[in-house]
DNA sequence: TAGATTTATTACCATAGGGTAATTTTTATG
DNA sequence: CATAAAAATTACCCTATGGTAATAAATCTA
């Protein structure tokens, strides 16, 4: 928890009451690998931010196939972002991928924290700005890089998460099989 | 402008001194077909609002191959918000693909108007979270859907752009070439 | 540690989409 | 309107990736 108030203090001046605000509507939650935080269908009442381990989301299409949206480690929010400010039904799940720490916030109530706080909107203002700045990078790398290119980002991207997931998790955020991944690494191996 | 102004009372109220102050910072401006408004490799001094007409951003890669990132139509602000949201030289360039009607902001003082203005932080965020949902939207559908469906939906979501456009922008847009394009349209067209 | 389970690899063939180039169609312009 | 230019289509063959399935390797668990 004191590392998400260092990281807000990092980028707005958080006043006593602020803080305490947080506290109400936040808590510190271990939780297990494996675990499902958010389930596709349901309403999204939390969001996380990540102090340890590894999350990721991921819808699963009308095939069964997974795609994974987001990794999450530490530092970063994890939730259903587009269920949170659309107002809809979860279209993702959240799940942990390793054992791991977070910071549970209630979504309603955080969303009330600007009427409340308003320096807040200065520190998800440039929380926001950063993830569409991701998110456009993210196109245009699918857009314009090969699957070998795309999984060398990835490790430089995410350089911890290989050894705590499985392949096939990276593979459906790469948007290639499984098969595929295991092979463009073996021909890139070979040279 | 007008219609930038009634927008974003729509969201926020807006004082006369914050109307006045946008009037400072933005002006209209008439651009035409094939203009260029942001140069990828220069800084980005502008930040457009679209009230008429349709524009695209784009990235040119190593093999000189086009992929648009996105379509600015009525109401869609664009710019290279890569550059803008991190500081650096365009990566994308900004392309007119009618003639248009923008409202052109000095990226600078645009960024300026939440520390003189904080009812625009409300106004922000509330972009920049549908922005995020529609990144969201579109990484999962590059990575569920077939270039034909990714089609039919574009079809659905920009239903003017294209008696406007060319193939080959919308095929850079979904992630295949123009010839890919049209030779999925023809088995379409088939059935 | 043995066996069970999960994950990764490999092989085989199938398919979507790419590259080049020729041709047709559409659009722009003198 | 005639011509040129741009855009779209089609054909041909090629490559990257997918699907299925078998196998191997790694990991978990009793």
């Amino acid at each position: 928890m004191q590392d998400l108030i260092n990281k807000i203090k990092g980028t707005i001046s958080l006043s006593p009451e602020a803080e305490q605000y947080i506290y109400t509507i936040a808590k510190e939650k271990v939780v297990s690998k494996d675990e499902i935080l958010i389930f596709q269908g349901q309403s999204v009442t939390k969001t996380y931010y990540v102090t340890q381990g590894c999350l990721r989301s991921f819808c699963i299409d009308k095939d069964g196939k997974e795609h994974t949206l987001q990794f999450a480690i530490k530092d970063w929010w994890i939730s259903d972002f587009m269920a949170v400010y659309s107002n809809e039904r979860a279209s993702l799940t959240v799940q942990c991928i390793t054992d791991a720490t977070v910071v549970e916030f209630d979504t309603k109530k955080l969303n009330e924290i600007y009427s409340q706080f308003p320096e807040f909107e200065v520190f998800q203002r440039k929380n926001l700005e950063r993830h569409v700045v991701s998110l456009h990078k993210r196109i245009l790398n699918q857009l314009r890089m090969t699957a070998l290119e795309r999984y060398h980002l990835f490790l430089t991207q995410y350089p911890d998460i290989e050894q705590h997931t499985p392949n096939y998790h990276i593979a459906s955020y790469l948007g290639i099989t499984q098969q595929s991944l295991s092979r463009v690494r073996a021909e890139n191996a070979k040279k």
